[in-house]
Parts: structure tokens; C-alpha cells; sequence
DNA sequence: AGCCATTCGAGTACGATGTACGCAAGACGG
DNA sequence: CCGTCTTGCGTACATCGTACTCGAATGGCT
């Protein structure tokens, strides 16, 4: 039995409990998944080394391999189980407006608590968090007589405005920690100065419209969200059937 | 003049032609940037390292630190220049969805020559040719009477469905190349049995009927894209005033 | 009770990375 | 030609992920 390519970690389950000969195991990992998400929490995901990790345990860091095959794979776990705080009821309303609005501020929500988790563009997750909350959303959008096709494109909507949406509201939150700045000097000294050099270049019109015009940025940042969810929930009123729902202005 | 938080790699413009005295610089920011790229075509964004970009051109590792300040400011230009690569007309041609369509295509397709650029989830960018891309898109929703706000969230719509379909469609192949396997063979022991495992469990119901009856999946890439894309600007369409576009089926 | 197959814990070690530092080589103005 | 400033880049260091290794713990067998 070859060692290359056991699978993704979803196919490699942690352990069983066996009842055999050896030592048992004194971690688990849920909790080394835990440990890592607090440090990264509070010092950013480069902080969440392996041998910080294993110190935050109490152990070394090789120990940490026993449960995970690589750490590549410990950040897959980390992402699904920050996926887990998602609480969803067992089936959706029949509202599907309420229910999407649902999906996408808890999922926001749990993404502002774990900023540096929407800073990882990978391969598109499939851990069993994603799974449950993605299912959510289609059977919210179903009974419209929609192929489903169509409904994992509209999910499929919502799911990219939130992931951004919150990027931007983290923006440059997770960059300003690492070079050890806070918001407000970030903002003053780097953000600033560039968005003044590239409003009066006058080479963007409607980039200067946006900050000379625009109200999104000054609104509370609840509101700012919701703003934008209610266009990506307009366009989806849009496809189904009418009569399905009111549109919100 | 402290040299800490300088501000980012944008207000930091390459030192420009000089008269005076000292060495003549030997290359250049584009230099750097088009050899990285060049490496990260071909061997991922992990393969662009310092040293080995430093390799590409016959220098040392530390001369690149005369043209940029940080690795991660690389990154940002190399991002940008892929961005450059996207060809526009000067201004929009009045139909909004043609224009918002060419947007869309160009951007996949420089996505798609460089896989590694959609899996950086970074702060949001504010490159020029990010800015350029960016304002085209907004003038084409320009003259029908939205509020500037509205019209940022409709673009943030595109460019957010262009980012994650571009990322679907690569998938896992740039993860596929970090562990030395072709597409099919990944596809066979590492995707597939999960996404079979997954099904028989029988606790998706969704994306069981995603994975039977969806055809989308089956689609060649082009015809993929455009049905995601087609959903979207339906969506947009919605948002304007009557009459300003048919709705496409 | 005692042995043994097995599993876990973790120290040591290796190759690779980003980059700080320092100095020699080059290029202009005087 | 010399002083002054810039670039080129070798050396060095802290830190990373992780392969290898072996002692410690454990439960089932005789």
C-alpha cells in the first residue's frame, strides 16, 4: 500500500478508537484544530506555525503528524471547522429570501471572528461544514421549478459576495498586523496617501465618483453588507418564478 | 526618514531615470516581475521564490531587494501585471452587456494563462490595471440613471463570479501540481472517492441531485462559463431600468 | 505475571525560505 | 582622478515544514 496520495483529509479520517496493543493517543484533532484557530486568531495565520501549534498543546511539534498528514491539511480542517459556528436550522423556512439572509450573515459573521480565514483562496473546500451550509442554500432555493444547475449558480451568488464582501471589510485589517500597524496608522499612511495620488491622476472617473459620491463606504459596516446581499438577493428574485417574493429596495 | 510603513508597493514607484552619480541599475521592476511570472506559469506560485527568479535573470538573490521592498510586494505586482494583459477599447460601447461580457472573458482568460493568480485571496487590490479594468466596468453601467453605489455592487458581482468560476476551473490543478500529480489521476484517487463517499452517505441531498442531474458539470469550460456569467448579468439586468436589455436564456 | 506487537511522543536534523548586513564594483560630477 | 553615491551580491541568520528515529506506553496473548 503505496503512501503518495492518501486521499484529501476528508477521506482520511482521524483514527477510530481501537481497542489493540499501543500507546493511546493524547490528542485529538478537534483540539489541535482549536489550538491552531485561537493563535491565528489572535497573531494571523502565519503564526500558526506547527512548533506553535505543539507549544500551545504542551507538546512537540512532530507530535502534531500523528493526527495530521500535512499542515496544508491542519488549514483545511481549521477553515471547516470556523464553517461549523454556521448555525442553520434543520430545514429552511420557505422563505428562500430569509433563509439565503440567514446562510449569508452567519457565514459573514463567522468569517469576521476568524479574519484570516477568507484570506485563503484555495481549492474549493468540500470538508462537511461547506457541505451542510451549501445544502442549506439550494433546498432554500428549491420548489421554484429551477434545474438545479441554475440553483448552484444563484447559490453560488451569494456564497461569492459574502466570501468577498467580508474580505473587504477585513481589508487590510490581516495585511496592517503583520506589518505591526494599527487601523487607523494603516489607513493614514498607506491607504490613504495612494487612493488621494490615484484620485487626482483624474485616469479614473468612476473611481473617483465612488469615493466623492459614494455613501457605501461611510455606512456602518452591518449596513454596508447588507446593502450589497440585498442587490445579489434582488438579481436572484429575479430568476425565479413571479410571485416567489417581493423585491426589496 | 524612517524607513518602516513606507506605504505600499503604488506610492513606491520605481526610482526613476536619475543623472548623477552611482552604478546604472542592471534590471528593472517589469524585469523581475515578467521572470516571476514566468517561473509561477510553470511551476506554481511556491516555485517563485526569491533566489530562483533571482536565477531566471543570472543575478543574486539580494539585487532584487534594489527594485522591490518585500516578496509580497511582488506578488502584488506580478498580480497586477496579469491584469495587464486584459485588452479593452478605450470606452464602453453602449451595450452594457457586451461590455460587461468582455470584461468578464478577458479577465478568465488572463486568469487562466496564470492559474496561480486567482489562488491569492490577498487585501483587496488597487494596481492600475486593477483600477483600469475596474472603471471600464463601471462606465458600462454608467447614463441609466443608478446610484453609484448600486453600480459598484453590480461590478463587484462580475468580478466576484469571474474570480471563483476562474478558481473552480482550475480547481485542483494547481494543488494537483504541488503533489506531482496529473489532472486524471487526481481526479481518480483523491477527488473522486470522496465525492463518491460523499454522495452515499446520503446526507447532501442537494448536492447529490448537483452531482445526478446536474449537466453543468459536463459542460466543456466556455459553455460553463458563460452560463454562471449569463445568470449573473441576468441579475444585473434586473437591477436597471426596463427596457435597457433583453433578458438572455 | 510476563512478553511482544504495536502505537504514540518528541528530539534531532535537513533543506529551503525571506531578508538584514556589509562591502566591492561601477558611474558620474567636480 | 578623486569623492560620493548607487548597484550587485556573497554571507549569515532565524524560521519554516517535515523525515527519521527511538524510547515510552499499552493491551492481548501465553
Amino acid at each position: 500500500m503505496s503512501d503518495i496520495g492518501q486521499g484529501s483529509i476528508w477521506t482520511r479520517p482521524e483514527k477510530a478508537e481501537r481497542s489493540g496493543p499501543g500507546r493511546r493517543p493524547g490528542y485529538s484533532r478537534a483540539q489541535i484544530t482549536e489550538a491552531a484557530i485561537r493563535i491565528a486568531d489572535a497573531e494571523g495565520i502565519d503564526a500558526a506555525t506547527m512548533r506553535r501549534i505543539a507549544q500551545e498543546l504542551g507538546t512537540g511539534a512532530m507530535s502534531l503528524y500523528r493526527y495530521v498528514p500535512k499542515r496544508d491539511d491542519l488549514v483545511d480542517l481549521m477553515v471547516d471547522a470556523v464553517l461549523g459556528e454556521v448555525e442553520l436550522p434543520e430545514r429552511p423556512s420557505g422563505d428562500w429570501r430569509a433563509d439565503l439572509s440567514l446562510v449569508a450573515h452567519q457565514t459573514r459573521a463567522a468569517g469576521l471572528r476568524h479574519p484570516w480565514q477568507v484570506t485563503l483562496a484555495r481549492r474549493p473546500t468540500l470538508g462537511p461544514h461547506s457541505l451542510r451550509i451549501y445544502d442549506f442554500a439550494l433546498r432554500a432555493l428549491d420548489g421554484f421549478g429551477l434545474h438545479i444547475d441554475e440553483m448552484t449558480s444563484l447559490c453560488g451568488m451569494v456564497g461569492d459576495y459574502v466570501a468577498s464582501a467580508v474580505r473587504d471589510e477585513i481589508g487590510w485589517l490581516d495585511q496592517a498586523r503583520r506589518t505591526g500597524m494599527d487601523r487607523r496608522r494603516w489607513m493614514g499612511e498607506y491607504v490613504g496617501p495612494y487612493v488621494r495620488q490615484v484620485v487626482e491622476s483624474g485616469r479614473y472617473p468612476m473611481f473617483n465618483r465612488t469615493i466623492r459620491e459614494g455613501r457605501l463606504a461611510h455606512l456602518p459596516p452591518d449596513a454596508r453588507f447588507q446593502y450589497g446581499l440585498d442587490r445579489v438577493l434582488n438579481g436572484i428574485a429575479a430568476a425565479l418564478p413571479d410571485g416567489a417574493s417581493i423585491e426589496d429596495r
